[in-house]
DNA sequence: TCTGGGGTCCTAGGACCC
DNA sequence: TCTGGGGTCCTAGGACCC
C-alpha cells in the first residue's frame, strides 16, 4: 500500500467530566454534571455531563437548574478550567510525541497531518498513547480534509475509529440535515428548510447563485462546499494568534444601579488589559457587551485613537463606551472585550 | 431549556475619500 | 451643478463553535 496524506482529528471523550472522575474516582457509574460553581440554583449552564447523566437527557449548554430537574441525584462539581488546561497540554504533549503534525483546535480536540499507509493503525497507536499518558479515553476520525476528519470522529464517538472520504462521503451525509455538517447550525437550517433544502445531499445540488442572493456572496457557495465535504487540508503546527481577549460575567442578581455598572466593567476592563499585556500586543479596538434582562444583548465599540497596552486607556475606553448605552432597564451580564 | 464564558468570521450600512 | 464608481474604515449585529 503506498503511503498517503491524511488528516486525523482527535477528540477526547466527555472531557471535563472524565477529568473530574480521574481526581474523583468514587464518582464513576453516577451521573455527573460539570459546570458553574457547582451549584445548580446558581445562573450557570452544563460544561459537560458524564455519559451516566447524558441518558437523563442532561447536555452542555443546558441550565444547570433545569439539569437538576431532569436528575436530582446527579452530582454538581465546579468548572475548574486550570486543571483542565493542564491536562489539555500533556494530552497536546502526548500528541507531539508521534510522527504527526499537530495543530490544536481547543482544549479537547486537535487536527493531526499524517502520511501513512494505515491511518486505522495509526489511530489505534493514538488512542493507545493517550490512554497510557493520561488515563483520557479519545475518540479518532479520519480524513481526506480536515471537514471529513471532524465529522468522521462523531461517528467513531465514544472511543472508537472511523473513515469519512470522498468514497463513502454520499453514503454517509446526504441524507442527513445541513446541520450535520460543521459550520451549520440551527438558524441556517432553518432558512434553508425555506428554500425548499432539507438535506446535505439537497444543499449539495442546489445553485450557489441562490445561496449567494440569501446568504451572501461567502457563506452562500461555502454551505454548497461544505455539503460536498470539500474542505481545507492544511494542518499547521504553527501556533495560533489570537484576534481579541475579552471578559464577560452574568450576575446572579440583576444589576440596576449606574455606578455599580460602570465599577464592574472597569473591573472587567482591568482584567482585559492584564491578558492585552500578556499577550504583548496593542488593543486597537475596545468593545463593551451589555445583556439587558430578560435576555437582550447589545454592544457597541470603538477604534482607540491608536493601539494601546495602556490598562488606564483601556478603562477609559471601556466607561466611556458604557457611557453610550441610555438604556435604565436591568443588566443581567456586563462584558469587555480588547481587539488587536 | 429562563438560557456561561471565550472565541472566530461574515454581512451590511454609512462615512469619507478620490 | 442633484450626481458615477471604487475603495477603505468604522460600527453593530448575526451565526457558529467549543
Amino acid at each position: 500500500m503506498a503511503e498517503t496524506d491524511w488528516i486525523l482529528h482527535v477528540d477526547l471523550d466527555q472531557f471535563i467530566a472524565a477529568v473530574e472522575l480521574a481526581r474523583h474516582p468514587e464518582l464513576r457509574g453516577r451521573p455527573v454534571v460539570v459546570g458553574g460553581a457547582g451549584d445548580p440554583t446558581q445562573r450557570a449552564v452544563v460544561a459537560t455531563a458524564s455519559y451516566e447523566a447524558r441518558e437523563f437527557g442532561i447536555q452542555s449548554g443546558m441550565p444547570l437548574r433545569t439539569a437538576a430537574k431532569r436528575c436530582p441525584e446527579a452530582v454538581f462539581l465546579p468548572s475548574d478550567p486550570p486543571a483542565y488546561e493542564e491536562v489539555s497540554e500533556r494530552v497536546m504533549a502526548t500528541l507531539r510525541e508521534l510522527p504527526v503534525v499537530v495543530e490544536v483546535l481547543g482544549w479537547d480536540e486537535a487536527f493531526l497531518g499524517a502520511r501513512t499507509d494505515d491511518p486505522e493503525a495509526l489511530a489505534g497507536l493514538i488512542r493507545r498513547a493517550v490512554a497510557e499518558e493520561t488515563g483520557l479515553s479519545c475518540s479518532v476520525g479520519i480524513g481526506d480534509n480536515k471537514l471529513r476528519a471532524k465529522l468522521a470522529t462523531g461517528f467513531a464517538k465514544p472511543a472508537g475509529i472511523f473513515r469519512l472520504t470522498g468514497q463513502n462521503w454520499v453514503e454517509v451525509m446526504s441524507s442527513r440535515p445541513p446541520d450535520a455538517l460543521w459550520g451549520v447550525g440551527a438558524k441556517t437550517t432553518k432558512k434553508l428548510a425555506e428554500l425548499g433544502v432539507r438535506t446535505v445531499g439537497q444543499l449539495a445540488a442546489t445553485d450557489p447563485a441562490a445561496l449567494a442572493a440569501r446568504f451572501g456572496p461567502t457563506m452562500g457557495p461555502w454551505y454548497r462546499l461544505l455539503a460536498l465535504g470539500i474542505g481545507d487540508t492544511e494542518v499547521t503546527a504553527t501556533p495560533y494568534v489570537p484576534r481579541s481577549r475579552s471578559r464577560e460575567i452574568t450576575f446572579q442578581h440583576n444589576l440596576t444601579d449606574r455606578a455599580e455598572i460602570a465599577a464592574q466593567v472597569a473591573m472587567l476592563a482591568r482584567r482585559v488589559s492584564a491578558d492585552v499585556l500578556a499577550e504583548g500586543r496593542p488593543a486597537a479596538r475596545v468593545a463593551v457587551k451589555v445583556r439587558f434582562a430578560p435576555f437582550v444583548t447589545h454592544t457597541r465599540s470603538v477604534t482607540l485613537p491608536a493601539p494601546s497596552t495602556d490598562a488606564a486607556e483601556i478603562e477609559r475606553a471601556a466607561l466611556d463606551v458604557l457611557e453610550r448605552f441610555t438604556d435604565d432597564r436591568p443588566v443581567r451580564l456586563l462584558g469587555v472585550r480588547a481587539e488587536f
